[in-house]
DNA sequence: GCTTGATCTGAACGCGCGTTCAGTTACTGT
DNA sequence: ACAGTAACTGAACGCGCGTTCAGATCAAGC
């Protein structure tokens, strides 16, 4: 039997990436099978490959996918303004954004290894591309005497850990509520770019 | 065949753990074979058996031998003396330790979900004992009126998050010397947790 | 020189893997 | 009513997986 009722190509389809998604985030690209992602989604293995060519294409589109979002979204969060400004907002839409999705984050980060080279090319160029970003706020900063940091690329890449850090312990419902944390992180942020 | 010459518990014992070490680090629990590690000993897959249980323990020997070593070697380092010497000593002590590792390091955060669950609970008691002699610190800093953080649990967090973070993209030979990247990131936590 | 035990091989076990494909079903357009 | 096609099944392909084990080999102790 095949197709029980009506068209299912635009249910299916996204149905198979939330899946794959939930499932490599917590078992991992290498330890899900295609058939586990089959059995989830409801049909066989065979008809996942009417979806993506296989099964390191699935995994590339989530992450390209994912860094394509987050560029845009970012491209969209940016409203200007003094430096320092723009720093926070850039903090807190990192760590709202980074919370929101813990699935599609925590595949971005661990998965890169299981990515062929020239997949992995592509996604670190995009995860350059943020990093850009955060660091032209800093050598803006830096410029107008607001921030003292002696290397902004360093800079940049120690505060995106440390943000990201957020995403490996944060649950809804713990001792801190997200603004709180939000807040805090940011303060540290701050004065560890400031004189 | 077996056994070439001479008495080779000693030295095939070790090896294997190493070259566990270095794969798993490299692809992945799940996507590294037992053949692949015993290709790489030199001996059959059978051997390994010789020398663990199975394919879980070994990861976790890796991970808990890691722990048990990185206790030991804070415990030594740690001399005592003022908050702010405590803490510079603390960040410097951890960048260099997980610099010298990369591969340990890179396991013992990568490889948590391939745990099984007791296991799991073991490394993260471990886990937690070390990030409770960061806590002592900023708690003992805070009593003094040195460090300004308004949450010391968060604090110690967010600033092992930073730290781990040089071991992701740091390579000898850089643009940068690991002394200075050590300093550069001390200087941010310092200032991070001061007023 | 013989026995003992440590060390390892080589083959095998059942199983699940990613992927392909001929065939089947259910809907759509005419 | 019928053809066409989108969506899916179910079986199969060759292969590698983790693990076990009887047997081979060598070093050491008596």
């Amino acid at each position: 039997m095949a197709r029980k009722q009506g068209s299912h190509a635009g249910i299916t389809g996204p149905k198979v990436r939330d899946v794959a998604l939930r499932l490599f985030a917590r078992y991992g690209y290498a330890a899900v099978s295609m058939r586990q992602i089959a059995r989830e989604v409801g049909v066989q293995a065979g008809a996942l490959y009417l979806y993506t060519p296989d099964k390191q294409t699935l995994l590339f589109d989530l992450m390209r996918g994912h860094l394509d979002e987050l560029l845009s979204a970012w491209a969209e969060a940016d409203k200007g303004g003094p430096p320092a400004a723009r720093l926070e907002a850039f903090a807190r839409f990192h760590m709202r954004y980074h919370l929101d999705r813990p699935d599609t984050i925590f595949i971005a980060y661990m998965e890169l290894r299981n990515l062929e080279p020239d997949n992995f090319a592509e996604v670190e160029r995009l995860r350059d591309l943020y990093e850009a970003s955060l660091i032209d706020i800093l050598d803006a900063g830096r410029a107008e005497g607001v921030f003292q940091v002696p290397d902004t690329r360093l800079a940049a890449k120690a505060a995106i850990s440390m943000l990201n850090g957020v995403t490996t312990w944060f649950r809804e419902g713990g001792r801190l509520g997200q603004g709180e944390v939000e807040s805090i992180y940011w303060d540290m942020l701050r004065k560890s770019v400031s004189g």
